[in-house]
DNA sequence: AGGGAATTCAAGCGACTGTTTGACTTCTCT
DNA sequence: AGAGAAGTCAAACAGTCGCTTGAATTCCCT
């Protein structure tokens, strides 16, 4: 029992760690960076300014913990998606998986939408010293480019990853764009139809097929 | 003479106008419109703050005046890249006149790289009230179509305009993403042999290749 | 019960935001 | 030459920015 409180006084304070972690992101995700402020922050999550201070230094520690945790959780469910496909699988299989994850989002909204479009701003502009965190980034992009290679045997390593980046940078676009919101407002299996081939072409390219 | 020396104070007051004009795409390119502040801009431009309030009114005018300038720069460019193509144009011939413009900018750098980097922006935060200017892009749009329609007569209109709002909008975030850094940096016939089968395969779709 | 750590709070800090003001210069026109 | 329009300038405005402070509160532990 006395283990028990002292979990709840200590969830005390992480409860509105993370209220203001969640707050952060979700307005990081409407305005970027720049538009963010630090009142607007604490209003969002009902907490004193000062909480900022306390929990994480200062509003850009803030923010970088914000972005932080939305690339890993977009990063992970991004590598396991692709992870899951059949070592066999044909470009189709492949952006459909590669798309999931931001679709999913899309259909989703809320938190999980706020995370992607965290990370897609992130991708246009790079907080201050974000030299790491490129492993994972790496990681992923390695995964895909091994699958996409059994795929398409004749195209270079280095030009299937420029493809890759381009179709990743697609499917930012589309989260952040207006039309990602009419693409959220049609069911999710319409939207796949027409997203996944557009993809496909992309990463498989049209000089190829002749 | 008189008439030459009154153009000349005429265009003494237009020249800081432009002056700043200029330094307010620039720095809404780099940053954003969250990001530009008036001092930063009346620095840049060698001028005094209160010139924007004389010039423009206010610093959202400057921005709103900057961004529609670039705007109608830029689709005028793009129109005009797709109107000198052959009625009976191949998609990759499509993709490459709706390429140019981009590509284009991103070589030269510099002001008409500014131009581009706010458009692709204001694609994914329109300022307040901008629904006009909407004509433009449509119009852009259906030439596009057109053209397209001519090659791939089996997929309906609906699913080409979707195709090309992709295609805008991967070219959207080369401009902006640091990837579009790394294409101004290698020869440009480079770039377009990798870009365009790229977006040709885009446009084209893979589920028709076969 | 009560010392002490953890957390929250209202208030205020200096720096910066966009905007306004009124004097000042520059040039036009009669 | 001199009235007046057009443009520029330094200075100051109220408001907001991120951040700090010191007291008040909440809760853990003995």
């Amino acid at each position: 029992m006395v283990r028990e409180r002292a979990d709840q006084r200590r969830e005390a304070g992480q409860r509105t760690r993370d209220r203001l972690l969640s707050a952060a992101q979700e307005l990081l995700a409407q305005r970027g960076q720049e538009g963010v402020t630090l009142r607007e922050v604490t209003d969002h999550a009902e907490a004193n300014v000062s909480a900022v201070s306390y929990h994480f230094g200062s509003m850009k520690a803030l923010c970088d913990a914000a972005i932080e945790q939305a690339l890993e959780q977009y990063l992970d469910a991004q590598i396991a998606a692709v992870a899951a496909l059949d070592a066999a699988a044909g470009v189709e299989e492949l952006a459909a998986a590669f798309a999931r994850p931001m679709m999913h989002a899309l259909a989703a909204g809320g938190r999980e939408l706020a995370v992607i479009r965290t990370v897609a701003r992130v991708g246009i502009d790079p907080p201050e010293g974000w030299d790491r965190l490129t492993g994972k980034f790496q990681q992923s992009r390695r995964d895909i480019v091994r699958v996409l290679s059994a795929s398409l045997p004749a195209v270079e390593e280095q030009e299937l990853v420029f493809r890759i980046r381009c179709a990743a940078g697609l499917l930012n676009w589309l989260a952040l764009a207006p039309i990602g919101a009419e693409l959220a407002a049609e069911p999710p299996e319409r939207t796949a139809r027409r997203l996944v081939p557009v993809l496909a072409g992309a990463l498989r390219g049209l000089s190829d097929a002749g």
